[in-house]
DNA sequence: TTAATATATGAACAATTGTTCATATGAAGA
DNA sequence: TCTTCATATGAACAATTGTTCATATATTAA
C-alpha cells in the first residue's frame, strides 16, 4: 500500500475496504461488460434482442443503422458473450446469451427513472 | 420505418421489436449510468464505496490515484448522481447515491463468474 | 461454376475520453 | 490576515473508440 506521508489517510478504512476488493480481472470483466453496454448503438442491438431473436438485416432496420455497423458491434459483443447466434441457410440469427443481461437492463430502467423522479420533485 | 427494398426482413417481427422499444431518451440514459461505470478507475472508485464512505484522499489510496484523478471521476459520478457527497470541514466524504447500482454491480460481477465458467467447460 | 444474397472483416479517419500538470477554491488554525 | 491542507477545476495531450468504405467469406440457387 502506497502511503502518503502527513495525508489525513484513516488506516483502519482503507485497509478494511482493501480486504474485501475484488480481483483486477474481475474488476477489468465488470467494466468491459458495462462498456459494451455504454455505447448507444450497441445498447439499441441488445434492446432489439430483449425479447426475441433477429438477423443482422433487421437489428440494423430497427437500430437505424448499417448492417456493416451492426455487425461490428455484434462482434464486440459476441466476444463478451452477451449475444449468441445460430445460422440458417445464409440468414444468421442473434440472440441474448445470459440472463444477467436482461436483469442489468431493466435495472438501470429504474435507475433512469429514478433519477427522472428525483430531478422532478 | 426506412425500407429496404428486396431485403430480407421480417416486418412483422421488426414491428413487434419496435413496438415495445424505450424512449430514445432512457436509452441514453442508461447508456449513460454503464458509461460511467465502464472506466476500471471510475468503477474501483464506485467499489471503494460500496460498504463505506471514504474521503477524496482515501480513495486516492485505494484506488492508487492521484486526487486530481479521483476528483475529476468524482464530478462524472457525481452528475449522473451515482454517488452523493458531505463536508465535514476540510474533508468530503462520498458514498454511493442509489441502491441500483450495488445491485448492478452484484448483478456484473454474477455475470463475469458465470462467463469464467463456461469458458473452462 | 457462376451469380446473388447475407454477413463479416480490415484499414483509416474523426470524434471522444482519461490523465496530467498547473492553478483555484474553501475551510481551519495561527 | 496569512498559511496550510483537502478538494476541485481548466486546458492540453495521448490514447481509445465507432463509423465508413471497400472487400472478403459463406451459403443457396441456377
Amino acid at each position: 500500500m502506497i502511503v502518503c506521508s502527513g495525508k489525513c489517510i484513516n488506516k483502519t478504512k482503507v485497509n478494511k475496504t482493501l480486504e474485501t476488493f475484488p480481483d483486477p480481472e474481475d474488476i477489468n470483466g465488470i467494466a468491459e461488460i458495462f462498456k459494451a453496454l455504454s455505447d448507444p448503438s450497441r445498447l439499441k442491438i441488445v434492446l432489439a434482442l430483449l425479447k426475441q431473436e433477429h438477423c443482422v438485416c433487421d437489428i440494423a432496420v430497427i437500430c437505424n443503422q448499417t448492417e456493416s455497423a451492426i455487425s461490428h458491434q455484434l462482434r464486440i459483443l459476441r466476444t463478451l458473450r452477451i449475444v449468441k447466434n445460430r445460422r440458417e441457410g445464409k440468414i444468421v440469427y442473434y440472440t441474448l446469451d445470459d440472463d444477467h443481461v436482461i436483469s442489468l437492463i431493466n435495472m438501470s430502467l429504474d435507475h433512469v427513472k429514478h433519477e427522472i423522479f428525483n430531478a422532478e420533485k
